[in-house]
DNA sequence: GACAGAGTCAACACGGTGTCGAGAACCCGG
DNA sequence: CCGGGTTCTCGACACCGTGTTGACTCTGTC
């Protein structure tokens, strides 16, 4: 809201904390966020070590501003999915696996730092839990309506079911981008975790047409 | 094989390299890896930190030496599984799911530890991944051979599918152990697990019986 | 032109890892 | 029982990354 007169000798403060979530974005292109010291940081933002505490407490607090970002994109995008389940059950989750592939693709280095940091971060925990979450409660919402509807056998509570597929999910996507072995080949990732999806939520292989 | 002789002064070197490996063990059973430092399992051994470095050249090295002892008992275990999928299908998954839940609830802190180190460590996640392969091609051949019988419909590659169905345990049973949330109660788990295999391999709530 | 606040960094303290080299303890053949 | 190799032990040290402190420099404001 303030400045633009282009006559600012020094770099504000925001661009410096910009620089500094840009530069670890773009190391954890190249390496694992372990393999990334402070220091790293504060030389890719042009500023000392210690400035760099004056914006971020900690390394792992640069991580979480990363991760708040892609879990904002996350919501947002769930929001806006169509629901078309009725008309094309398997078009419509895969759908939206889809999306769900797709942005931890386009932030494979912040998903995966930000896996890894879960284990030890609490603040990483909470909020890749409450992205979990949402996405968990929007997928239970729809099997539970499938199975009311009667398209969906019943036999297993939807929300264990909704829980455990995105779990998996989670860690099929991790394991394709970290090349694991074994893992399944990218481009047949999403056509197989979506028949996984509908096989297990429809019992049966062609919702619809039995 | 040899001494025994209760004159030996000083506790011998494999005793001593047991020690530690118990103390990792139990402090595993209270705290995170990264919360152990290598001056805690010296102590817990009765040695000093240098000394800890005549027996494991690094922390991760013990983790390494604890892990293959429970993957160890995983091939055997995987060896010794009735294979009596044609007769009751449903029970023979329920139960080679079982044997895997139960080992990685009987070495709860060692599975923890292991999956986070595998981020950080080439030896752990060789480790792990040579395990999780052995369990993907058991199960990728008993799927095929279903699918050979006409039991299982094709559609989806038995190997593919293996794998996925492998790291969703993987990841379910790690939520559910580090009461993570989401995830799913624990006495539930091995019911939603062979469930969503079931269906998800054999296209039907109840194979066998349609 | 002095005051406030934002921003900067050299220097320090600390905790954990890993190494080195000097020795103690133990074991064996002579 | 004794001398020499092997096994084992640890004090002291070097190193690296983190986080803190306190003094200093800007820059904009009244």
């Amino acid at each position: 809201m303030v400045q633009r007169g282009r006559r600012t000798a020094k770099v504000s403060g925001d661009e410096r904390q910009d620089a500094i979530l840009v530069t670890a974005e773009a190391l954890l292109g190249e390496r694992a966020f372990d393999d990334i010291s402070i220091e790293d940081l504060a030389r890719g933002a042009g500023i000392s070590r210690p400035t760099f505490y004056f914006y971020f407490s900690s390394k792992d607090e640069v991580l979480l501003a990363l991760l708040d970002r892609v879990i904002t994109e996350v919501e947002h995008r769930v929001g806006e999915l169509p629901r078309d389940f009725e008309t094309d059950p398997a078009g419509a989750w895969t759908r939206s696996i889809g999306m769900f592939v797709e942005v931890f693709v386009n932030h494979r280095g912040v998903a995966t730092a930000a896996i890894a940091a879960r284990a030890r971060n609490d603040e990483v925990r909470a909020l890749w839990s409450r992205s979990m979450q949402s996405w968990a409660d929007f997928s239970t919402d729809i099997i539970r309506s499938e199975q009311a509807r009667g398209a969906a056998p019943g036999g297993i509570d939807a929300h264990d079911l909704a829980v455990s597929l995105n779990l998996m999910n989670e860690r099929v996507i991790t394991a394709v981008l970290n090349q694991e072995s074994p893992a399944i080949v990218e481009s047949r990732a999403l056509d197989v975790l979506s028949t996984i999806w509908i096989r297990s939520i429809y019992g049966s292989v062609n919702p619809g047409r039995p």
